[in-house]
DNA sequence: GTATCATTGTGAATGATTTCACAAGCGATG
DNA sequence: CATCGCTTGTGAAATCATTCACAATGATAC
């Protein structure tokens, strides 16, 4: 299959959603054009990101609605739910282990950890927050697919090789800071800093 | 001047983090290729990037450590702190404001707004909870340039309607929703679940 | 059943970004 | 002061991503 990049992987989620709102909306089909409209791109764009997966349109109508639900589903690997394991249950893992959404969406927050005995133990919405000792044999027990890195930069490398030890192959990295995972992992950043500092550049520059 | 791509400015953010390391280290100078290493990326791509903006290093010798930090901080727009108001006070709003790191980078939060009437009033480390009415006017007052949108997707679009209307400018939103600002005001967008499902395509499609 | 309209799917063209490759510059060495 | 080793700055080339443009096709109206 032909590479395919991360930003048409972004747009992919983002048509998802579009999708989700016409369904609600009770709509049978959804154009290109209106795909594009919502996610403030080009219907030519939409048509390229859709054709790298098959044909899922009719020419003069459309998509339907809940075919391309269940295709884009399907692409993304959203048919079954994703075991999540939120490392750091500071004031951000505390936020990101109740948000509700996630589990609406497949992914099943399964553990929380934290180093500080203050907060073992703590139980938050079903879910008991475990000792750092805990991480290694817990990932590997329940099959974590994803761990969510919110722990402090210095304490983030540590606990991202321990989890690829213990078989996670997917990370989502709160700390700021550049993390090394093997080949075969994937790790997405999510860098509040680094966005500040874009709107800083923005706003230094005019930009808009 | 030249067009300057939303990539190339995060990895002048990067580099920010990387020389701000190298001068803690007491490292005089940094090269191209050094850079390059620390941020997974080429020593050409940093040597364009930097090249946008003028030549700041010395053949055969690399950067000076302290020149290019205070050249990317003038380029960044990082030489005098910017205001910053973070609207929604659940526990994500919560989570951003007490983030100490964004201060010492020239991030001040100046306010913190909620629409619950529990959450008015309580102070948060020398910010008091501010209510939903109130924004407009300190938004104005307080000179606010960017405006953190902490808030359920269903509310997001109409904070950023008011505070664009009160001047804000640059906006960093949280809300898994697609917003509209006019021309002349940068939104970012911070989607955790856009970027789960990116982890469950790779993991669905065993890309690592 | 033919004409009409809307919309897809996709090669070709364009534009943007990254990588290559190398001349030129700087400091150190003898 | 000539040479050497290292590293920058930058056009040219290569790669990657987006947009254009249009033939092909399904639905609808008459």
């Amino acid at each position: 299959m032909k590479k395919i990049s991360e930003s048409a992987v972004r747009r992919l989620s983002l048509y998802l959603r579009f999708l989700q709102e016409a369904e609600a909306a009770g709509n049978e089909t959804i154009s290109s054009g209106e795909l594009a409209r919502r996610g403030g791109t080009t219907s030519a764009q939409v048509r390229k990101d859709l054709s790298l997966f098959g044909s899922f349109g009719k020419r003069g109508m459309g998509y339907s609605v809940p075919e391309l639900l269940r295709e884009i589903r399907q692409i993304l690997g959203l048919t079954r739910p994703w075991n999540v394991a939120v490392i750091g249950a500071g004031r951000l893992g505390s936020a990101l282990s109740s948000f509700r959404d996630f589990e609406a969406r497949g992914f099943h927050i399964s553990a929380v950890f934290d180093s500080d005995p203050a907060k073992i133990g703590q139980s938050w919405g079903g879910l008991t927050v475990q000792p750092d000792e805990a991480l290694d044999a817990t990932l590997r027990e329940r099959r974590v697919d994803i761990a969510i890195v919110a722990v402090p930069a210095d304490a983030a490398q540590g606990v991202v090789d321990r989890a690829v030890a213990a078989g996670v192959r997917s990370l989502l990295n709160f700390a700021p800071v550049r993390l090394r995972v093997p080949r075969g992992v994937t790790l997405r950043n999510v860098d509040v800093t680094l966005e500040l500092e874009g709107l800083s550049f923005a706003l230094a520059n005019g930009k808009g």
